[in-house]
Order: structure tokens, then sequence, then C-alpha cells
DNA sequence: GCCGACATGTGATCGGTTTCACAGACCCCG
DNA sequence: CGGGGTCTGTGAAACCGATCACATGTCGGC
């Protein structure tokens, strides 16, 4: 077992003295392989976690099977205070894209700390607010852009997001579908006209960004 | 003044003892005339609402100024709790319906409130969590639905919502439209169908619903 | 009771996306 | 190194909804 028990990044550089306590105290950890199904859209839920290492992609699935994809977390991120406190069900998929390990806290932990540590409470709210903002920005940008837009701005997202070097994102052209709401075939023309402009480089399995400020004027715009 | 200083219908009827003190002891009355913006989405707010009276309407906006309408609150609904503890702007544009009466309690009332009554925190929690789940549920629609599915759940949801007598809705075709994120014309060629096959009655400033089920069975298809 | 303003009905056309179909490219593995 | 599976490129057709352009209806006020 490691020492160190939470990520120093993400959400959790900044979670308060009470949430890092109680993780560390009371946590119970999960193990995740490539593909593995933490929860899906409608299950009960009870359980707040963070992310220790790997990632996860969070999703949301229509009745007949297609499904929209919303973004990929990583370590440092939690996620699941939805259902902590409202007796429902879970509002999106989460899907392990590598060997991950989290931890996860209980409802009723959760309620003893937050009686003995309000502002555990608050914090909890704002991540719950951040959600919430988020969202909000999601159902905007899928009621108003083009798919074009969506397209660069995702890929945008999930580059910095993912801070990875060269601004490389390997997802097929069929999970970028995915995460724009669109079909296969639609990504790959837009792709391929990116391409031909010199913006991004394609390959098998994933997208390179070579003109990120071309980039940002593709998601601003409206049209093409 | 009134002597009943909150409803006790919707949200607020289950609003815990703490969240009812609070409101009746801090709270600050605001008064809307039709057509008033209480707020605009990238405002920035620190005021959590109860409705009094009256009602509001509840939508976001793209940059180029359409509309998507989410929903109608009533009296009993309480909202604005994302911006009390998330220091940001406003998801939303809120604009009364009809002359409305509301309450506020500031975000520095709130969180003396909460550190001393704890479960008034899960009691936001918890609000957070269902005001989550329903926009989650609008995102799913707005992607995978078809304008003619949109449609029927908006007038099933807000005949319901409303529980107006005989299921009449008195919005607008335009109004409609700006809560399907449809155009005017689109809203009214289906409409024009239903009214064909005895589903629904349409007249100037008005939906009434005549067949719930019929109406139960579009807002499930994915054709037509 | 008429007139102007606004709400509604409806056709024609256009454009972006999906759907369908298939061809080429790449890759792992036997 | 060859071949099946998956990923990618691309064209053609169909479709839905937006846009444009009017016609028709309906209400309120003078």
């Amino acid at each position: 077992m490691d020492t160190v028990l939470l990520p120093n990044t993400g959400f959790l550089a900044h979670a308060s003295k009470d949430l890092s306590d109680l993780m560390a105290s009371v946590a119970t950890e999960v193990q995740l392989s490539e593909g593995e199904v933490l929860f899906e859209q409608g299950d009960d839920g009870d359980t707040l976690y963070a992310i220790i290492s790997g990632s996860l992609e969070f999703s949301v699935l229509s009745r007949e099977g297609r499904k929209l994809s919303l973004d990929v977390m990583r370590p440092g991120a939690l996620f699941g205070e939805i259902a902590l406190f409202d007796p429902g069900t879970r509002t999106a998929t989460v899907t392990a894209l590598e060997p991950t390990r989290l931890r996860g806290v209980k409802n009723a932990d959760m309620l003893r700390a937050i009686r003995e540590a309000p502002d555990l409470g608050i914090d909890m709210i704002q991540l719950a607010g951040e959600r919430m903002r988020w969202m909000s920005s999601q159902l905007n940008e899928q009621v108003f852009l083009p798919m074009p837009a969506r397209l660069a701005r995702k890929i945008l997202y999930l580059t910095v997001a993912g801070s990875e070097q060269l601004s490389m994102l390997t997802l097929s052209q069929s999970e970028l579908a995915e995460f724009v709401g669109a079909t296969r075939e639609a990504v790959s023309k837009t792709l391929a006209l990116w391409k031909r402009a010199g913006v991004i480089e394609a390959t098998r399995g994933g997208v390179q960004v070579l003109d990120r400020e071309a980039l940002q004027v593709m998601a601003d715009l409206h049209q093409i």
C-alpha cells in the first residue's frame, strides 16, 4: 500500500483538510481494469470517489444505446457527489479507460463527517456547483453549436485537461464521435478538412493538434 | 405584509425546519413585475431564492442570443443554489412571467447558518443534486430526442408541473419553440399534425392536451 | 365594426448530418 | 508475411429541421 493515499493534483489539491482527512480515514479502495464499468447510469449510488491513478470516461446513454461521452477524468478528480445525498440513481456511466485505482467514501460516513465538520458540507456544495456549471456548459454547447465547433472544443478541452505533451489525443474517431454527439463519418470528414488545412495531424487512433489558435477559431465559429 | 411568509407547496413543503427558519429570519423580499429579469446568465450571484407567488422562466442563452427555455418555476420552488457557494457566475437567466414575489437568502447568512446547523448543508447538497439530475435529463433529451419527442415531453412536463386544470398550457408557439430548441414554424407544423390526430387542441396563445396517453407515445418515439 | 399588431398555418428551398455502401490503410498475430 | 479485424476515407442518397416567404386568423382598442 502506498504511503501517499491521495493525489495532490486536480480537485484534491484544493480539497479541504476535512475532506482529505475523511478520505484518508474511512475510504475504501477500488481497482478497475481497462474497460471495466464502475457504475452505470440508473444504478443506485451512495459513494463519492476520488481517482488515485488511471483514467475514467464519463458518459450518458440514450435508451436505445447511443452514447454521449462527456469527459475523461484523471487522477485527482472527485466524482459521484450527486447520488451521494440525493436518494436517486446515478446520472452517468463511468468506465475505466485503463487500469485505475479509486478511493470511495460512503454516504453514511460522509453524513457523519459533515455533522462534525460543517465546512465539509460547504465543500461538497461547491463541488456540486462546479459539476453543475460544467454540465450547464455542456448543454449549451450541444444545443447551440454545430458539430465542427463541438469537435474543436472537445479536442481542445481534452488536450489541455489531460495536459499531454505535444497536444496528442489518443482517441479513435469513433470515440471522438461519441464525445461530440455525431457519427464517425461526420467526424472523419471534418478532421480531413482540418488536416488539409494543416491544423491537425491525424493517425490511426489519435489526433495531434498542430495549430491550437486555428482550432480556437473553429471552436467559436457557427459555420463550417 | 403577509403573515404567511413561506409557501407550503413545492420544494419548500419538504424544506427542513432549519431552512424554513433561516428563510423566515434573514430573507429579504424581492418583487418582480412581468417580464422583469431577476438575473442573467453570466451575472455574479450569491443569493438563493424561494418563490412566494407568481412564476418565473428559467432559460439559457447562446452567445448570439438564441434562447433555450428549460423550466417554468412556481411558488415553492427554490433556485439559485449553485452560485451560492461556487465563486462563479449564474448559469441561467431567470425572468418573471407575471408579477412575482421572492425571498432571498445571501451567501454569508447561509454559510453562517450551515455552520450552526450542518443538516442545512446536507439539504443544500440534496437540492443541488436534484437540480443536477434534472439538468442531466435535459441534456439527454436535447441530444438524443428528435424535436417532436422533445415537444411532447415539454408539454407533458409543463402541464403536470403547473398542475393546471384541464391540462391547458398557456404558452405561445414561439415560446414553446424556445422550450424545445426549435423554430416556431417547426412547432406549428407538428402541433398541426397532432391537432388533426385529435391529440391536442391549439388556440391562440395556448395548447390543450386532449389525449395524454397519445402524447406519451409521441414523447417516446424517435420518429415522426 | 374596422384596423393594426401579433399569432398561426403552410409551402418551397436549402443545408448539415445521418445512413448506407464500400474502398483503402494499418496492425497484430499466427 | 499473409490475412482477418479494426480504423479510416469518401461518395451518394435520404432526412430533418432551418430559413424564407407569404397567407390567414384572431384579438384588442379606437
